[in-house]
DNA sequence: CTCCTCTATGAAAACGTTCCCGCAATTTCA
DNA sequence: TGAAATTGCGGGAACGTTTTCATAGAGGAG
């Protein structure tokens, strides 16, 4: 039914093998039978199989990409810049997510596996030896989690939480409160602990939680009692929720109490305050990781599968986005 | 280096073929010759190569999703109740998104259309005839598009419409304003201003604008020189718009004014106030979308390409979500 | 003029499946 | 009990590429 290599051949009156070369290596043909086979096929509409291209062996033409949850609002920026990104150097990006469960990452993993030449593994919930394992099996990245002798991705909040303390700083609070869910990037390096009593801010730290608005609503009624002026929240959505409930109250934001989120995702450009909030680039993470695994395949292909040097780790920075949510702390 | 059916066969001492039939025909091979296949098959870990399989021409397994913009929150629970869907099934989906550009949907669609059994097309941007071509070449589901001869899911507000309507009449509601940026769903049936008109309620259109979030802002302002008390907003972004610039002009929302937005998305739970808005479930579209997919694909194995005969219109309902940012109007 | 080295091309194997045929053994029916 | 139908399985072609190997011709060096 589709349209064929050898149609193609027997139209641009040559073999198979030439076709096949001049899509794959142009320069071993010569440039007017190219240009005589690259007619025919425009004329056919012929465009290789992938099916069978992978067959042979050459890979697959695609990445795979498993993140915890396609519809939280932070990654669907990344999805898109990644795919973006893969298609400019010839790759297609497959996305499953692993709703946060072993079980379900474990099936995703096994879904798209035979169809990638390579796999990357956000905030993986799978265990270190099953990640080795998996490592031996294909190139694998993981972002947002550390394991020795995997490339990885690490995401650095470190920046972004510095200049938020300074910002609340230089508008003159004091107390602060941070609302804990648990993200890996902050549990590595520098704490947020350590950046704000660098400044001479206190910091308490509320949960851990569920990252969740809820989550916020309930923090929220708790920051009176630490006669905190300022909210960190572990991501945008906490932060709204914080937002949400300050209004209940009748507390002003960011009158009386400054708030800050996570991620910038577009939840924060859209409320109201708009939310101060530490940005984490989606293009950036998502090109950074896209060439990598890319470059972890190449090297695969070139010294073949656990003979891994030193596995590269690239360190992706953060920044806070100055809102409408942050101001100077109320006299008192 | 992956392990092939050969290994398995071997291993259990039948031939290729009874492998094979093994998985994809499991009635046909003996319980206990199929048995010691799936033990054997389960101690080499082996699983079939999708490559190979769908070369032999029985498919990819695989449906592609196109969609305008994957990092609108609209989508993604879309893109993940139809990947729960379709694995459900035994099938993956592959996602693009087309940014709304007619060059870049024909990029996307020729870079999956090679993989895939069959395409959903959202609010494609391709004129009639490229899909009548494209439809002739491979199965084709069109959402939000309305296209004689091709299977459709199409959106109805009417019902979410005529709820809002509703509750806007028994809150005392005289004059509302519509804010547009061209819905198709409302460009069909019965429009948004007859639904109004039912229930003897002035309805303004203003725009037709851009879906963006300044939209809101910039249309907030025009609300009280039309002297309106409801503004219907053409999505939830368009929404919050709204609601950022009441609350910068110092008008309450819901007291003073009553807002409503389109699709329920994150942005509608999540805001101050919660925003009342007319729901799109997205399971619901997600799964009609990919069953009829589905089907059409079995259709177009059974009785070819092209001999279509009527080809089925799924009409997906919506309703209304009561939340904090509708209330009465206020007395004049 | 001969021999050698390239370069451009073709022939054919291989990739891992599925599926059509064919064969034997078993069951069914008269 | 014999013929016919059915069942369970194996052999092998086919799917559309890539890639290795071989070959023919063109030049260049001696």
């Amino acid at each position: 039914m589709a349209v064929t290599i050898r149609e193609v051949a027997s139209a641009a009156g040559v073999s198979v093998s030439t076709v096949s070369r001049a899509f794959t290596a142009p320069d071993q043909v010569q440039p007017t039978t190219r240009q005589r086979i690259l007619d025919a096929a425009a004329e056919l509409g012929y465009s290789p199989n992938p099916a069978a291209r992978s067959l042979r062996g050459s890979g697959t033409g695609t990445l795979g990409l498993i993140v915890p949850d396609i519809a939280n609002p932070f990654f669907p920026p990344i999805i898109k810049a990644m795919q973006a990104r893969a298609r400019h150097l010839g790759y297609t990006v497959l996305v499953a997510d692993s709703d946060e469960r072993e079980a379900d990452e474990m099936a995703a993993i096994a879904a798209v596996s035979k169809r990638v030449d390579g796999l990357i593994l956000w905030a993986s919930t799978l265990t270190e030896d099953r990640l080795h394992e998996l490592a031996g099996r294909m190139p694998l990245v993981v972002v947002n989690r550390h394991v020795p002798g995997i490339p990885e991705v690490r995401i650095s909040l470190a920046a972004g939480i510095a200049q938020a303390a300074e910002q609340l700083k230089a508008y003159g609070h004091r107390r602060c409160v941070f609302i804990n869910a648990s993200r890996a990037e902050l549990s590595r390096g520098k704490s947020i602990q350590e950046s704000f009593e660098a400044l001479d801010l206190s910091l308490s730290e509320l949960g851990p939680y569920e990252p969740r608005f809820e989550t916020g609503v309930h923090a929220a009624t708790l920051v009176a009692a630490h006669e905190a002026t300022a909210v960190i929240a572990h991501n945008d959505v906490v932060a709204l929720g914080v937002l949400h409930q300050m209004a209940n109250l009748g507390v002003s934001v960011p009158r009386d109490v400054s708030v800050i989120g996570i991620d910038d995702t577009l939840l924060a450009s859209v409320s109201t305050p708009s939310l101060t909030t530490i940005r984490i680039d989606p293009e950036e993470i998502a090109t950074r990781a896209g060439d990598l695994l890319i470059e972890t395949i190449a090297n695969a292909g070139r010294t073949g599968p656990g003979l891994d040097a030193a596995s590269p780790i690239v360190e992706i920075g953060s920044r806070l986005i100055p809102r409408a949510s942050t101001g100077p702390a109320p006299a008192h």
